[in-house]
DNA sequence: GGTTATATATACCGAACGTTATGAAAATTC
DNA sequence: GAATTTTCATAACGTTCGGTATATATAACC
């Protein structure tokens, strides 16, 4: 009994490593947002030809997709890990401290979350309407910890959970601006320990 | 004894009002971001032609910094009316509210500075710094009111008025992505109330 | 009225954009 | 080894971009 040999590559092989390929493409979209990033840009800094890229990723939405979804997959696992903290306090740490870390990076700077949403050219609607529908779900998240929490009496009763989550999110979205704009790492250390300290409830 | 009519218009009158134009302008900037607004979106609001449109503001670029100008002259205007409250927190109240006023407008949302400070394309990146600019000169004009508060004893000691500003900074510039991804008014409002309660000393 | 100066309208420019047709190269299958 | 299938490299596609040349219209000056 054989397996059938039919799932082997048939034709010419690929000369190009499509995962590295794919992070060299985010590198670019991360710096230059989506409509900054031509596909001059993007096929120079991967290393191939466009007809290769339109070959393996389909056109630029599509691969701004899959750039978005690794992006997603391992520079935001930061996220996940602190909706998992035991307080709400711990939560905001963890964001604040893990977006530090991401968005102070050497060659790319602040958030491509927040590059992204930007208003920009009427052909990239569908991409910012797509970046901004994965923000609002990462809010979403932020804001049913903190409904938890409320419950757990891990806030103060005032504190409104939904207003909190769309602060904590500003904050952070502050702080991906901000980078972008060139400011340093220590300039945005002061900021989280700002808003750790005034955190409400200790 | 005759004053000279030199300065009168000489050859033929300008058909457009050119104020009512830049206003006009402002909008489209303020809605796509400066490479999002093309000549053809920028000349269709403004109701002239190409040619009009370059020999009365010379170019795309600095038909931009015209608009900039206005913006800050006529929409952020709040800013230095906030500067003069008598304590920081009536100064951060100010900002937060006056900014909520202005980023949930109805047809443009967010801030102009934080959609302009978004990286774009490399054609554009003069018009980033620029905008970086300002923005950097409106921080710096906070951190030296929140220094003369703590002189004041109107802050407690262990904030740095340093950190403080980029803070508040940040919250207003997470408003204005907010604002740009579609929060609904009551949403910031809420934002706003989160960053006041929990105001350094109050 | 003739001259001069500015504004308008149409049409066009070269360059860059995202995308694709074309043919040669390199692998598997028979 | 011939046929087939997929990839590669070059070159081109049509469109849109910001910006302008040209010619005509409309005002003030003399």
């Amino acid at each position: 009994m054989k397996i059938p040999t039919a799932c082997v590559a048939r034709g010419r092989p690929r000369e190009f490593d499509t995962d590295k390929a794919l992070a060299a493409a985010l590198s670019v979209f991360w710096a230059k947002g989506y409509e900054g990033a031509s596909m001059a840009d993007l096929t120079e800094a991967m290393g191939i030809t466009k007809p290769s890229l339109y070959a393996a990723f389909g056109n630029k939405e599509a691969l701004f997709t899959k750039a978005l979804d690794l992006y997603q997959r391992e520079k935001l696992a930061y996220v996940s890990e602190a909706l998992k903290a035991p307080t709400a306090r711990g939560v905001a740490e963890h964001f604040l401290r893990g977006a530090l870390e991401i968005y102070s990076g050497e060659k790319c700077r602040g958030c491509l979350t927040v590059i992204g949403a930007s208003a920009c050219g009427d052909e990239a609607e569908g991409i910012r309407e797509e970046v901004v529908a994965r923000g609002a779900a990462a809010k979403q998240a932020l804001l049913e910890r903190f409904e938890r929490a409320k419950q757990d009496g891990d806030l103060p009763a005032n504190v409104d959970p939904q207003g909190l989550a769309a602060y904590l999110t500003a904050v952070l979205q502050g702080m991906s601006v901000q980078a972008g704009a060139g400011a340093s790492r220590s300039e945005l250390e002061q900021l989280v320990e700002i808003c750790l300290a005034t955190w409400p409830g200790a």
